[in-house]
RNA sequence: GGGCGGUUAGCUCAGUUGGUUAGAGCGCGUCGUUCACACCGACGAGGUCACUGGUUCGAGUCCAGUACCGCCCACCA
């Protein structure tokens, strides 16, 4: 044993605030976020699903932070090369809204810039938040590689989404065509399926009739009544359509009707698609304005009228009412259809309709010309994006946690649709094609100084930029340098284990998985994947159980609530807040009680170090086990059981059980038990509890790390000098504990849980009778199996439950004097009392013993059950038959109680 | 219309090969300033694990159904 100079206290309480930053910036300034590249080793690896450059961090990436960097620091601490890739996303159209409602501000737009200023603009909030995000990430403590740092427009990445247009182009995956979009007047772009959020909305369905028309176009008194929730884009109608089966309208297939006001001729056609039980049964044609209307306008031949334009004001299509906004319009058109007689009725009704999931205006469906990824076509004889992106995760090639997700995930992709990746917006990436006087088409990765085919150097770029998800979809292999081999592509990819809240699934995971296995098919099918595990977190609502919603106003900052109670309370409480997958509400109550963890924690070392002084010690060595007292064999052993738990459960991404396990194992058994029993020892000059104490403390300071990086860090800084032989420089790089089963003592865990059941029960008996906290108790323990147990713990028992404890034998005599009587398994308490409530013995003793009776009755008779004793495991069987004997005992005794009391 | 999840102590939640008397935190009651910690300690009260039926020697755990709550998907004129 060596001699450390005098050190300072520690504080009374643990203050995250003088820690945190301290702490930070020794990890980061000596490089211990690096992985070193071993060929030797395998490595883990995680990319960070990138946070929108929009803004703050929010509580759901609060959420990831604390979720992956516990599997981060807990493969680092196993020797793993470990990479985490941190990165920001360019998020197009949420960004550009943002600058624009900072325009807004200044009275401007963004036509008032240009594009080319705008998009500089953008850059520069992007440059302020960018370096804001990363410095949120870090007082989470996220151990992320920031040297390594990606946003989705570096060049790298603008290198990787042109290669992959480019090859899906050629391989006939990406097109152009005119279809039906989802558009949103506000933003003016085209939207993707996802990005549309419907909504149920109260609405009106009005019934019009349509004129039929006789020969020579003279309208007849005989007409077709629609219904719709749309009149104002009857201007636009061009058919109305009936159910071919519907008889009613059998005889007017093929008719012409007069479009009320317009009065343009329409036909009456037959479709499949018209519920007869819907309305009136017959649907007006609209090809321009619903995507339904433009399947059938498609089936029949039908014109398509665009009547409405991008801004949601009609257009010269809508006669009379041109100019007019489309909510206007439909004022207009109903009081005109009334005033001519055309409106039959107006019947409530309610429907879903789309909104922008970005700005909340109503989306119209509009025929556009757009860009598609087409997800279905062959690029390989049976390879399709989501033919592949379905079958690796049924072949379990990626494994989705928790597993119920596979089947959301399964159906998703199986009834996929093409994806719209065009973007009428000016923050993005550009799509890669360049259009020439010529007509000629050119798709390339570098910007191309003249037209391969006339030589004309008037080349003009589309306009258009991706779908954000288009270049975060590349991720995986993108971020490790692809389309270069680089050497962290060759080593890190696949990646490990990708994390995301499941509201993302379809917008990220999916487009990440269909993008890697066509990217990446080279490497073959264990190679090709983008990480070999996704997990799903849950979302985190307010304590009312509502989402968290800026408009709602009960939006909270994951910061603020790391800086009010530390940035390990709040890891650690969201961390175990639920089970993986599950939502969980967040609450002062979680983090307060996650603080007192930390400070409990703090305090239990501060403990630690006041004992250990200026001393250092050993570890503790299984050959040297015969020598330790009981409460020794029994931290260790259950330590050890506690590094075999976490084991597993952290490989099952256990995340919330392993906290909760560690906690208990450190607050109740370390704490509550051998460091109260430890005092003892050392009041009385015994030092062989402190080597106990520093490596008890040590494995757990390694456990809990993973979770609560700060505080374990702090404390093991000063322990480390403590413990001899200790080479870690730090405890984020130092190993992970794990069991090598040298500790397991099942006779002293059995020992110690009866000396704890005494404890208990002593100190039961002394609230039950009242007894003055400071009186100090004689208690004869008549024990029987456990007798050496209790013997050598007298000390301690003394100690923690205020007693004169002597160990005696079962039939020993009593002195005389007033008794207090409790069972645990083979030992009779007797705590000697100076008085004693007849009554109130009765009825305690009474409950107990009906508790026991009970108890001994189920017991036997699952015992007498011959099924039973034949069926199930000898151990069970066993287990029972022992705790049958002590209940049987502890039965007798009760009864004898009673008896005497009389 | 299809699918998924939840329903366990007053509250928030654990409980992953079915196994002896179902746990934690908070809250509640009583007591406590024993030199790590009152952001603490001791003791206690509190649950027919939504309901019904089934499988099993044994079900909170597996199966079927019901109710309520929530979510996702779908071309709801």
């Amino acid at each position: 044993m060596t001699t450390l100079p005098a050190r300072k206290e520690l504080p009374p309480a643990y203050e995250p605030a003088t820690v945190e930053s301290r702490i930070y910036r020794m990890w980061e300034e000596r490089g211990y976020f690096q992985p070193r590249i071993d060929l030797e080793r395998e490595p883990y690896c995680i990319i960070m699903p990138p946070p929108n450059v929009t803004g703050e961090l929010h509580l759901g990436h609060g959420l990831e932070d604390a979720i992956t960097d516990t599997l981060v620091r807990w493969h680092r601490m196993q020797g793993d090369p470990t990479l985490w890739l941190p990165g920001e996303d360019h998020a197009g159209i949420a960004t550009q809204n943002v600058i624009e409602r900072e325009l807004a501000k200044e009275g401007i737009d963004r036509h008032d810039l240009g594009r080319e200023a705008f998009v500089e603009r953008v850059w520069m909030w992007v440059r302020k938040y960018r370096s804001r995000i990363a410095d949120q990430h870090r007082q989470l403590g996220a151990s992320a590689d920031w040297t390594r740092n990606v946003f989705t427009l570096d060049p790298q990445i603008v290198k990787a989404v042109r290669t992959t247009f480019v090859n899906l182009h050629r391989d006939g995956l990406i097109y152009r065509g005119l279809r039906m979009i989802n558009w949103c007047p506000r933003c003016e772009t085209a939207l993707s399926d996802l990005e549309v959020d419907y909504v149920e909305e109260a609405a009106k369905l009005y019934y019009i009739r349509y004129p039929m028309m006789g020969e020579g176009g003279m309208p007849l008194p005989d007409y077709v009544m629609v219904a719709t929730t749309r009149p104002e884009t009857m201007v636009a109608d061009t058919g109305v359509a009936v159910n071919p089966a519907d008889e009613r309208y059998e005889e007017k297939i093929g008719r012409m009707l007069s479009l009320p006001i317009i009065g343009r001729e329409i036909p009456v056609v037959a479709d499949d698609a018209v519920k007869p039980e819907f309305g009136t049964g017959a649907v007006k044609v609209t090809p321009g304005h619903d995507p339904n209307d433009w399947e059938i306008g498609q089936r029949h031949n039908l014109e398509v009228i665009v009547a409405i334009d991008k801004q949601a004001v009609m257009n010269e299509e809508a006669g009379p009412y041109e100019g007019m906004p489309a909510e206007e319009a439909r004022e207009a058109i109903l009081r005109d259809l009334e005033d001519e007689g055309y409106l039959d009725h107006v019947e409530d009704y309610t429907h879903s309709v789309g909104h922008c999931s970005r700005c909340g205006t109503t989306v119209q469906p509009i025929p556009s010309e757009q860009w598609w990824v087409d997800v279905h076509k062959e690029y390989e004889p049976g390879r399709s994006l989501a033919g592949e992106a379905a079958k690796v995760v049924r072949e379990g090639r990626i494994t989705i946690v928790p597993q119920r997700f596979e089947k959301v995930y399964l159906n998703w992709m199986d009834n996929i649709r093409d994806w719209c990746i065009s973007r009428q917006l000016w923050w993005g990436h550009q799509i890669p094609v360049w259009y020439c006087e010529c007509g000629e088409l050119t798709v390339a990765t570098e910007d191309p100084e003249s037209c391969p085919k006339c030589g004309g150097s008037s080349l003009r770029q589309d306009e258009d930029v991706l779908d954000t998800w288009f270049s975060s979809g590349l991720a995986p292999h993108a971020d490790l340098g692809w389309p270069d081999e680089t050497e962290d592509l060759r080593y890190f990819y696949p990646t490990s284990d990708m994390q995301m809240g499941y509201d993302i699934m379809f917008f990220w995971c999916a487009r990440m998985i269909m993008f890697a296995l066509y990217n990446m098919r080279e490497r073959g099918p264990e190679g090709e994947v983008p990480f070999l595990t996704v997990l799903f977190h849950g979302l985190i609502r307010d304590a009312n159980n509502d989402k968290m919603t800026k408009s709602r106003g009960n939006v909270v900052d994951p910061l603020v609530s790391a800086a009010q109670y530390g940035a390990d309370a709040f890891r650690f409480a969201v961390l175990t807040g639920a089970a993986m997958g599950a939502d969980q509400r967040y609450s002062d109550e979680r983090l307060t009680s996650a603080r007192n963890f930390a400070d409990k924690l703090w305090n239990s070392a501060r403990y630690v170090l006041l004992k250990l002084s200026v001393r250092t010690v050993q570890r503790p060595h299984p050959l040297d086990r015969e020598s330790y007292a009981l409460e020794d064999r029994w931290i260790l052993s259950r330590l050890e059981q506690l590094q075999v738990d976490v084991d597993a459960l952290l490989r099952g991404y256990q995340l919330n059980e392993a906290g909760r396990q560690i906690e208990e194992f450190l607050w109740n058994d370390f704490c509550d038990w051998y460091i109260e029993m430890s005092k003892v020892r050392l009041q009385a000059g015994d030092e062989r509890p402190l080597a106990i104490l520093a490596h008890v403390l040590d494995q757990g300071l390694r456990m809990l790390h993973p979770i609560m990086p700060f505080v374990t860090e702090e404390l093991w800084q000063s322990l480390r000098e403590h413990i001899e032989g200790e080479t870690a420089p730090a405890l984020i790089v130092a190993w992970y504990p794990k069991s090598g089963a040298n500790w397991k003592d099942v006779a002293a865990e059995e020992a110690m849980s009866h000396v704890i059941e005494v404890n208990r029960a002593i100190r039961n008996l002394r609230a039950e009778k009242k007894v003055e906290a400071g009186t100090r108790l004689q208690v004869y323990l008549r024990a029987g199996s456990q007798a050496e147990a209790l013997r050598t713990t007298s000390g301690a028992t003394a100690f923690t439950s205020r007693v004169e404890p002597q160990v005696v034998s079962a039939d020993a005599q009593l002195p005389a004097g007033e008794f207090a009587f409790a069972r645990v398994g083979d030992t009779e308490i007797a705590l000697l009392l100076p008085q004693v409530d007849v009554a109130a013995e009765r009825a305690r003793l009474e409950k107990e013993l009906a508790e026991a009776s009970a108890h001994m009755e189920r017991l036997e008779k699952q015992l007498a059950n011959e099924q039973f004793r034949s069926k199930a495991p000898a151990q069970v069987v066993e287990g029972m038959e022992s705790t049958l004997a002590e209940t049987r005992t502890k039965v007798e005794g009760l009864r004898e109680r009673l008896g005497t009391l009389a």
